[in-house]
DNA sequence: CATGAATGAGCCTTCATTCAT
DNA sequence: TATGAATGAAGGCTCATTCAT
């Protein structure tokens, strides 16, 4: 609490991120297990030892870098969510957000995938509660925003929470398989193609008459293909 | 050839599935990592060194009980598209079968992670092939489906391989999604949410207007809620 | 003992002989541990099985290699012996006989390493049993051959079982050496060097100036750099 | 190179031939792969783990062990060249520490025959190039020694490089014929027969007349039979 | 605090041997 | 008699974790 501690605290804290930062990389790279504790400490630049002084065991680490990245996404998101009033540039601007942190974290998404394996069947309840918060707490910041569109007469009447949820979910599988076909395409293509699908399914037909145009043209172009701007592509 | 030969040679396929059997539920219940050769060969009631007389090391046993799902998967998918002739049945159908496939196997999600997790980084192509390839089928035979629908005027014109290889990314994300939250809903609900989200965005004017009345009631349901007719749930 | 009984063991022993020719290869090739049986019985063309109908185990079949080829050492060294009369001629037919054998057999030479190194240790008496009998059985043989030459007084009084076990060894080693030296000059140069070496220092002062330009000049040339006729070498 | 880091270092090494030490006792013992690392973990009292902290594998550690062998033997031989400056001694003093070396290390004898087995066949060059350059600068030694005789004229004319390859040869065949014996004589007596037999070869007249009658009495006696004092042996 | 040498439990894989056919 | 599928003991090697410095 004196300045001194807490300076020192500060510093610890500083090196443990560091360390997760270290962590994350090789994770990302390798995979849980085939990354050793000596591939982080090395690419850390500290001692193996070094390591057990700030997690207790190897999943610890694991875990901290998931932590360590949801707490990024959803302070993301969460400054979005503040820095907007209307709901229609809410809604727009969580998209970006979510597309952006899964481009910043491309590199990294295969941890994603085994902290999902891991949770799934660990014993540990730890893993799948962080994962279930985390969701609940995008859902219900996607929930406000919704709710507001519907209030508007901009959404058809939608069960909030299954709403967001769905589309948690749905993201994660375009990411997902953004990843799988070698990120070869724009993820934001993917995501505003999505849209496009689901949200034409909510309008109020109100909106649809005003968008149904963009979203048209959307749905005919696909995201796969370039968008090239000459007329006649192959 | 002969009856004999043919007979030795069945015998070794169906050994053969029953060690891939046997890896299937080991590797699904405790992960690659964590089931260890000696598990796989307990629960099959063989020699640990049988198993590799059928597999030459631990990663093509993983390998083959990727191949054998996904093969059990596109056979039952193939097998609806063609029992069914008009395409909103057929839609309907391979809808059905997906999510039929995915409640059967929900114990074996986790394969899926940790296979998707090896594809990403591993340097053996042979993995990211195998998901590609096996998406490739899908797409192509759910293109089919919404080829049709088109011509029908029954969708609006969309491009069909974007449209299919988003569906897939979708079913992916909401099949994970429902694993990671304790298969605490019917699946099959869940897709129908989707189904009337996504749908509604593709539907012509024509097929809006007569189904209309059963999406809209379907997206203020959700799909988390219990359908008691209760009218007050908590 | 029934011509029907023997022509049935004539094709065991037949059999017999094809696999442990077939061991030979293999464990000259690549050596007793890295040698597997079921090498030896692809290479025969036979099943693992049928190996362990002629032979108990693998080193049973390794002892059987070394008896087999010891015995055509033996064989060869015998018929030598006994087609020739005088002992001069004889003498030299022996270091042929034995030269001819190794380079014969030069590509076999690992073997017997392995089992001298195999003998040494082994608690089976019957590797250094078998040895020892060998190694006698020859010593006996250029035995009586330098006894003679000796009784002629071509040869110093020596001591005749010193003599010939120390022969014999010395042979071991310059085969030795010729196989670790890459095989890169003719072994008989080497054998003929040697021999003048060692005759000298036995022969009488009769022989010796006879023979003592022969000797002298060979000495003088060495057997490493190659006999070309050109009276000014490098 | 601070007196820490130097320290450090020397530690290091000392652990390093400890755990060579143990692997000679252990290969020696029992050969190559009868011994398990395990084994020699036990004899040196450390963890299994602890060998992989100095040896890459197995065979690094089997070739350390040869290394350190030779390195021992060149030293002993180079110290006695250095030290004696007639080359009548010199060449005398080579052979006896040949000798001492051989005696002193006769247990460890089957490890050199593994080493030449597997340098014939093994991949590695690095196995044949250790060999043939430990021959090499042994063959300078006693070459010079060698030359040294023969200008001195107490040495007919040979070709010194093919002599010592012999020399060296026949001292390995003498020495593996020994250990096949059971080390049931003196090794020393065995050599210096074999010194009598090659040395006569060799000397000029004037030589030989000197020491004649002593090398005559050597090969009538020989060297398997006990140099009793009472004249009627066995 | 930081370190890295030491540890040993643990696992994949091999392969000699068996035996039912 | 010949076979080769099945076996499981055994071993080289890894690596998370500890702890003395």
């Amino acid at each position: 609490m004196s300045p001194q501690r807490s300076r020192t605290e500060e510093a610890k804290e500083a090196k443990r991120q560091l360390l997760i930062h270290a962590a994350i990389e090789m994770f990302a790279k390798k995979g849980f297990h085939e990354t050793k504790m000596q591939d982080i400490a090395d690419y850390a630049a500290v001692g193996k030892g070094t390591l057990y002084e700030y997690f207790e065991t190897k999943e610890d680490l694991f875990l901290a870098v998931y932590d360590s990245w949801i707490d990024e996404y959803e302070a993301d998101m969460l400054r979005q969510s503040e820095r907007l009033l209307d709901p229609v540039s809410k809604a727009s601007a969580l998209i970006d957000t979510t597309v952006e942190f899964y481009e910043k974290h491309a590199d990294h998404a295969a941890i994603l995938l085994e902290f999902w394996a891991h949770a799934i069947r660990s014993q540990n309840p730890h893993f799948l509660n962080r994962i279930r918060e985390m969701k609940s707490r995008l859902s219900e910041l996607g929930g406000k925003v919704a709710q507001e569109l519907i209030k508007l007469k901009l959404f058809v009447d939608v069960d909030v929470e299954s709403f967001t949820r769905l589309e948690l979910a749905m993201s994660d599988g375009v990411f997902l398989q953004w990843i799988l076909d070698g990120k070869s395409y724009p993820l934001r293509d993917a995501y505003k193609f999505r849209q496009s699908l689901i949200g034409a399914g909510l309008m109020t037909n109100t909106l649809r008459k005003l968008i149904a145009p963009k979203t048209d043209k959307r749905l005919k172009q696909g995201f796969l293909k370039p968008k090239s701007s000459n007329k006649k592509s192959t």
